[in-house]
RNA sequence: GCUGUUGUAGCUCAGUGGUAGAGCACUUCCUUGGUAAGGAAGAGGUCGGCAGUUCAAUCCUGCCUAACAGCUCCA
């Protein structure tokens, strides 16, 4: 008899041999229908694999995970026996799991698969889905397995064996199809119950760009199709909240062809919003210490050389512009730090003046692959809202956490509460793609450990993900749809200053290097405000709103008064229109709920009358009448509400 | 950058080997209407750009460009 430990700490008997399925059974026939992977002391396993000694043993069922992960994994399978019965010969690359379903690299030979044919996939997918085909695990020595795909003439999973000892590898059969796979899987094809095939791409082999282009097929799949339904809803509303459609609905920003892709046209209303959220954070960081700077758009290519960028990015950069006359080399600044690292030169520093925190909302430009650009997302003219903390070694760590408050302050205030924090540190294979000493390293990548654990973040560690000149926190938020963004960034660097041989007297009267910190709560406020656009989908919190406040009058009649009314707000600080058009009333809110304003202001006899204005709310309504002032301070107190704990 | 898809009026999108259409927006006029689209008329396009095939190209072919999906990349 073996001794099996259950989540809740009971201890059940059975005898060696017998299956978690088994064990689901015996606890349940309702929870064994349900269960599609079994947890065996923290190994996910098949259902159906015998437990032959004592063991812990968690049965995952669909809000788990793994056992989302299983059962994706199971599907790939599944769509890879579609494909190989409708198109016989195709050659299969890999099918994992993803966040939100599955994938399949396919090589059809030469034949293309437009999105009709998905559908007859899906199709065939439904109809061997039904047939309820077990997944059967079985052990293969490596000759053998050879053997088998040498037979079916697929190099790609001859490729993979070659990676793979013998012994280690299993084959996963279901109907009449056999995949190379470690597994596990789901006990049978019939779980599957609802089936979407999302869209095609090109992925290189093994995701080398020297290799054949695969084609890779996305889907998702349920086990019922009532959660199909929501994620495909889900996937809707993500639509609707895009920032591109949002952006371009409210006005926000545009581009331009002739400008140039890539780079942000800002309208008044996103202008307004831009800087409604600058002054918020430049009103926070004057007030714990930063000073503002102002630097210029170019600089020499000898300040990148100096920094290393040149070497490291000049390939890679927009071409450097030249003097006429000289044939001087500038460039388009990439980025802040090196000319604050000038502005910290400029004048000869003594520990007193430490930690010395520079700020500015500097634009910056970088050559972003074609493909890459992606809405505000990801530009090549963007601002990062930045500034770079000098200060001595043994200061590091306190200005670290107080820049992970500000992180903070800054999240919780435009109301992303759900974050997390990634500690990215250096590849710990490769170490050629960075600069810098191994000691300074060290010190600089457990400064960021120590900090995160001191603030008591939740952190994740990624080897291989530092900048080349050091190691970073990042900030990524999840937003109202559960989609996650990185954000804010720190990073601690011990490269820059020794580059730019930056120093500062110490007490005892030597010459000491400080470090410097590089910090960007926003990150870049284009895409910043991309995630706050999604985030609320277009409706800002009254603080940040371009336009608070329309003033819609019933009638022409009504347009003196309005008017009035629009200086009244204005000289109160808030931002209101009019809307003068001979339009009937109906027809002036419609198209002002369309733009997502905060507040419609009804005006008619009534209220010219008594000088009061009708209150409507977006997405509210009719909220009745109210005096003017009784409404200027209603909606003052809103902000100020709003901007409580906000350094206004 | 790579693979695929797409590019028609300000926006959303029909359409055809014989030099183009809808709805909304816009302009003017009528309407002065009380909480999510009042009516009429008008104006607006070298059908992304450049070549080629053709008697004839917005439509077919090639190249370029931009957007979209994914890959790769991201100081």
């Amino acid at each position: 008899m073996i001794h099996i430990t259950l989540p809740d700490g009971s201890v059940r008997e059975y005898a060696a041999g017998t299956s978690s399925a088994d064990i689901a059974r015996s606890i349940s026939e309702g929870l064994a229908r349900k269960v599609l992977a079994a947890e065996v002391n923290g190994e996910v396993w098949d259902t159906s694999r015998p437990i032959n000694s004592n063991a812990t043993l968690k049965l995952l069922t669909w809000d788990d995970k793994n056992a989302k992960s299983t059962f994706w994994h199971s599907s790939a399978h599944l769509m890879a026996e579609a494909l190989e019965s409708l198109y016989p010969g195709v050659k299969f690359g890999i099918g994992p799991p993803i966040e939100n379903g599955y994938y399949y690299d396919i090589d059809l030979g030469g034949r293309t698969i437009s999105d009709e044919d998905l559908k007859k996939v899906e199709d065939k997918m439904k109809e061997l889905a039904k047939a309820n085909n077990v997944y059967k695990r079985e052990d293969v020595p490596k000759d053998k397995a050879i053997a088998y795909f040498t037979e079916k003439g697929d190099e790609y999973k001859l490729d993979l064996l070659e990676g793979l000892a013998d012994g280690s590898i299993t084959f996963y059969t279901q109907g009449g199809f056999t995949d190379l796979c470690r597994g596990p899987h789901i006990p049978n094809t019939g779980f599957i119950k609802a089936i979407k095939l999302m869209n095609i791409a090109g992925a290189y082999w093994r995701g080398n760009e020297n290799n054949k282009m695969l084609t890779r097929i996305y889907g998702i799949t349920f086990p019922a199709q009532k959660e199909l339904d929501e994620y495909l809803a889900l996937l809707e509303e993500a639509k609707k909240r895009d920032h591109r459609k949002l952006g371009k609905e409210l006005e926000l920003f545009t581009f331009s062809e002739k400008v140039g892709s890539g780079l942000p046209l800002w309208l008044p209303k996103g202008a307004m919003l831009r800087e409604r959220l600058q002054q918020f954070l430049q009103r926070a960081q004057i007030e714990i210490g930063y000073l503002p700077v102002i630097t210029p758009h170019i600089g020499s290519k000898q300040l990148y050389v100096t920094s290393g960028h040149w070497e490291k990015y000049g390939k890679d950069s927009f071409r450097p512009i030249t003097t006429p006359q000289e044939g001087e080399e500038f460039m388009l600044k990439p980025m802040n730090c090196p000319h604050h690292c000038e502005i910290y030169k400029s004048s000869p520093r003594s520990y007193k003046d430490l930690p010395l925190r520079l700020a500015e909302f500097g634009t910056v430009y970088r050559y972003e692959q074609s493909g890459e650009l992606h809405g505000l997302t990801r530009v090549r003219g963007f601002t990062q809202d930045d500034a770079h903390l000098f200060c001595m070694p043994e200061q590091v760590l306190e200005e670290f956490m107080k820049v992970i408050d500000l992180v903070l302050y800054v999240f919780e205030s435009l109301g992303f509460s759900e974050y997390t924090a990634q500690i990215s540190l250096r590849d710990q294979e490769d170490r050629s793609k960075y600069i810098g000493s191994d000691e300074n390293w060290a010190i600089a990548e457990q400064a960021i450990i120590d900090a995160a654990a001191a603030k008591g973040l939740k952190t994740v560690i990624e080897y291989g993900e530092a900048a080349f000149y050091g190691p970073k926190l990042d900030f990524m938020v999840r937003d109202a749809i559960g989609r996650k963004w990185q954000l804010g960034t720190i990073q601690v660097d011990y490269n820059l200053p020794e580059r730019f041989e930056l120093e500062y007297v110490a007490s005892d009267n030597t010459r000491k290097r400080p470090v410097m910190i590089h910090r960007a709560p926003f990150g870049s406020m284009e895409r910043f405000i991309a995630v706050l656009i999604e985030n609320c989908a277009g409706n800002f919190p009254l603080w940040l709103a371009p336009l608070q406040v329309k003033i819609l009058p019933i009638s022409d009649k009504y347009n003196d008064y309005a008017l009035e009314l629009v200086q009244l707000l204005k000289a109160a600080d808030i931002r209101a229109e009019i809307d003068d058009r001979s339009e009937k009333i109906g027809r002036k809110i419609r198209d002002t709920e369309m733009m997502k304003v905060p507040y419609m202001l009804v005006i008619g006899e009534k209220e010219m009358n008594e000088r009061t204005v009708s209150v409507r709310k977006h997405g509210e309504g009719d909220k009745g009448a109210l005096s003017i002032e009784a409404f200027a301070n209603e909606i003052n107190g809103i902000v100020k509400e709003q901007m409580k704990g906000k350094k206004k």
